[in-house]
DNA sequence: GAAAAATCGTTCGTATACAAACAATTTCAG
DNA sequence: CTGAAATTGTTTGTATACGAACGATTTTTC
């Protein structure tokens, strides 16, 4: 069954197949003239490069865990958010979700096709749309919050109680 | 100036104007009424949210240094990586950079184009392209790496050095 | 050695993410 | 009070990111 793309690899390669030439550091005096000086450059300890696939990891989980929903994590946070505002305008809800407005507007459409929110002009500020959960909308969030704490604990699985609470105060410190 | 977009805020919205109604804690009960529960969920303290943010601002700091380049993030690690390999199939170059094969397939296209890397068809396996830096992009890439080391430098500047090793630890461990 | 399985790269569709420019509206400065 | 400045939301274009399905090729299995 050659099914290119699994869950939890998060990213469609299978795995092997690395046909030994670049499996490890034993190269020919050939193959490293060919090299530029990377001066020490390794993509690996990045921070950045670490962030980006941290960052896959976990949309890889909240994906599996919400595929019943059919949400995506910024749409859930949208979500999230408007329940905790109850009412809020198009631009604090890009404030409050870290979205840029062009962003916004895209998952404010979908959600508001799906019928999960709506959405009025306000008139004391003829600019601004505010929005609302509808029922349903609530209904799903309401269903689904108890998967996002699980999100949570499997995204932070591999590490201790203690260290959890480390990278969650160094990652806010670098936000 | 009604400039929309800055790179250090990273999000396109000018600060202030929350309105009051929405800035603190003190809501009206008709206000309360219309939440659902939110049983404790706080978006700002889920690890998959500071993980997306920090990843905003990294980014960010990255397009700031390499604006000189015309190089994002991935076609950056893709030519880094291409350099360390010296030659490199697509997929497993795919797997070092942590792309998709349909992501891989854009940033290989978008670099072949602009002349930084070349690529042939491997004779002893014919399913595969091999790609190597040219020498504008060997040139470009070497060029670039200082900046590269800066940009981690700024990301991870909020950050004392003994966290800045326990942030690249950790976030090692969850990826 | 032939059938089955796996790999490599491509294509399509959907969803962030954001720079840039814009119209409508509101706020601010004088 | 009026023109300048700022805010709100929209649109367009480019670049990841990835699920899904596909043809061509190679490897594995029996």
């Amino acid at each position: 069954m050659p099914r290119r793309y699994t869950i939890a690899p998060a990213i469609g390669y299978r795995e092997g197949s690395t046909n030994g030439r670049h499996g490890d550091r034993h190269l020919a005096d050939s193959e490293l003239r060919s090299r530029v000086s990377d001066g020490d450059y390794r993509l690996e300890e990045q921070v950045g490069f670490l962030l980006r696939r941290a960052q896959q990891r976990a949309t890889a989980i909240f994906t599996a865990r919400f595929a019943g929903y059919g949400l995506t994590p910024t749409q859930f946070a949208a979500l999230a958010k408007i329940a905790d505002e109850g009412e809020v305008s198009q631009n604090r809800l890009g404030r409050l979700t870290a979205m840029d407005p062009a962003t916004m507007k895209g998952v404010i459409d979908r959600l508001s096709e799906r019928g999960l929110i709506a959405g009025r002009a306000d008139q004391e500020d003829r600019r601004r749309t505010q929005w609302r959960l509808t029922d349903p909308g609530a209904a799903l969030l309401a269903a689904a919050y108890g998967d996002g704490f699980a999100v949570t604990a499997e995204i932070l699985d591999p590490l201790s109680p203690r260290e959890r609470a480390t990278v969650l105060r160094l990652l806010a410190k670098i936000v």
